[in-house]
DNA sequence: TGTTAATAAGTTAACGTTAACTTATTTTCA
DNA sequence: TGAAAATAAGTTAACGTTAACTTATTAACA
């Protein structure tokens, strides 16, 4: 059996002897239909199993109500938290939400990029990490008159919002613990020094040190060895675990550790507990993000949550406002506070 | 400043005193252009900031190379993996993924599936709980000749195809497992009897007791109280949590318990040591998916694995085939094995 | 009872692109 | 050298829908 051609509004149309544009009446609901005809064309559209043809409709109406959100590390849970928040937001303004994920390279975001583009979405919600080749798209297809909005992404560009969590102020709480605590060589796994310019979590992780006049050793900062090509810093439990080996294998290694994020938090407690030692006695192990496992690892984590509820809501907001004015007005930027939760993977409570 | 129209193929052909298609050609690599007019298109294209435009292009070539999936509780990391694996497969041949997030209710289900009809995707995975509207919606949709798979979905429907893990077996081996320990009065939590013909893990954990001769004690089962409506038996950490409370101040509790999930039985598991017994000792604890989480609870959690990346593919390479095909062939249906995963929260090793 | 307003349609053209066809020019080589 | 083939365009019509306009009929009411 050969795949049948949609039905269209003109099949209905012919079928009843009825103009195309009755049919599109019945179906939207506005303007003049008689009952009857109303009736007939219901029934017909039933029987014939028509459904409308979005995209020519969307071509026409020149909007399609479906806003493109698109993710890094899926796996991640508070990209998942990020995406109901906005999803949340648009429902309740009436529109979709297209998710594409962009997991490994910047190839990946500009696929992702031109199929929303290509799909005529009203807005994109961008929340990869920056990548050169990615943020040059970006800029066209701002320039294309595109309204984009950025969550935690290092991109800035005229008439793109900008919401992110203060991960320079949370790195800096963070490594503040640990100086708290007494920890004076305190070590950072998940990037390089080189690359602080665009974490600010290790960005944050330096002021601290420097404020208090601890030098910043430099093998005392471990990402991973191979960078994946495009995409600076992809960051894993196992990259957690690799980096807390190669700090326990140092002379003198550290006596507590921040990690970019909770998944390296929790690799590198592996490796802690494999070599025997304890946390938090022998090692002090800081996270980021506060992911739901957090309190569930053994000891449980001290991190630092980011409200990413509220970025996804105020970016979904921000997006919105974007879509409906005609204004294409000046670049806001909005920068959440984070809070540093203090658990036993630092301090023995009790 | 007003937000000036999107620029298109013929105001490109205008400026440069061309034909329309003679730009098309240029832009699709396509049909003969000289060298000379193909650099002046190239460069006015840059120049005038132009972006095909997808929708136009689509309606007119009759296909997007998109297609969208429909997840229910991204919050899942086994969701991520599944998504993952459809978007890997799809990508190799040249798709686009757009997922659509359905968490809480059958209106949510039945707006994704239209979102996406809309678009002109040109196929549709569906990982979502059964619910009858969408069903219902599902049913219409593949009936206007759209390509549709399920995934783990109850939906038996002429030319869809059907890609699950054998929960029936994944539910008996998790209970027999118990059972195989010494345990005679073993719980379920995440569900109500009455729902075992759509929970066919439940539906194993009844043929277990049946086979042994063991009575299924109703009130060792226990769902959530108030239902979400629309989507039968939605999972969460707190139902799991509540449904141990409940277990555990029965007259006679369980000594062991099968949760639905791995969250549901992280849950449990609080509510376990919260009341100051041990696990396994006092109580037994299995879970399902085998989500990253379980090897770090305290204890590690067994749990049935289940093979979501190979269901994420499958299902993808189903779904090309039907788009592929001009034939429209008879529904394929594919149940995975699952494996026990056995570790602590049942017993002790070492 | 005539004039205005509401109702119930139909007609036309366009959204931006491209498949299919046509025309004109240049190249190839028997 | 001339007929066929290749190149470089242009033209037309459609993909399926709907905004905007027009026409005809019916209802309302001063």
């Amino acid at each position: 059996m050969v795949r049948k051609r949609q039905v269209t509004l003109s099949d209905i149309a012919a079928t009843l002897g009825v103009a195309p544009m009755t049919v599109s009446r019945v179906v939207n609901r506005n303007g003049y239909v008689s009952e009857e005809t109303r009736e007939r064309v219901l029934h017909a559209v039933k029987a014939m199993n028509y459904r409308p043809n979005g995209v020519a409709r969307n071509l026409k109406r020149q909007r399609t109500e479906t806003v493109g959100l698109v993710l890094g590390d899926i796996s991640n849970p508070y990209s998942a938290e990020l995406a109901n928040a906005v999803r949340e937001r648009l429902w309740s303004s009436g529109y979709n939400l297209f998710i594409c994920i962009s997991e490994h390279s910047a190839t990946e975001d500009i696929t992702a990029f031109e199929s929303l583009v290509d799909h005529n979405v009203d807005g994109i919600i961008v929340a990869t990490r920056s990548n050169e080749e990615g943020d040059e798209h970006l800029r066209d297809i701002v320039d294309s008159h595109m309204p984009v909005v950025v969550i935690g992404r290092d991109f800035q560009y005229d008439g793109v919002d900008h919401v992110s969590a203060d991960n320079l102020t949370g790195g800096f709480e963070a490594t503040q613990h640990l100086i708290d605590l007494g920890h004076r060589r305190i070590g950072f796994i998940g990037a390089d020094l080189k690359n602080r310019g665009s974490l600010k979590r290790l960005q944050g992780y330096v002021n601290v040190l420097n404020a208090h006049d601890i030098e910043v050793d430099e093998r005392l900062v471990t990402g991973r060895k191979e960078a994946i090509s495009g995409v600076p810093g992809y960051s894993t439990e196992k990259m957690g675990y690799e980096g807390m080996k190669r700090l326990l294998s140092l002379p003198n290694p550290p006596t507590a550790v921040f990690a970019r994020n909770d998944f390296t938090a929790i690799g590198a407690m592996t490796a802690v507990k494999e070599s025997g030692l304890s946390i938090p006695n022998d090692m002090a192990i800081v996270g980021f993000d506060d992911i739901p496992m957090a309190t569930h690892t053994s000891p449980p984590l001290t991190t630092v949550r980011q409200p990413m509820r509220l970025q996804g809501q105020l970016a979904a907001e921000m997006l919105l406002r974007r879509i409906g004015d005609e204004e294409t007005s000046k670049r806001k930027e909005r920068v959440l506070n984070c809070e540093l939760i203090i658990r036993e993977s630092t301090v023995l409570t009790g």
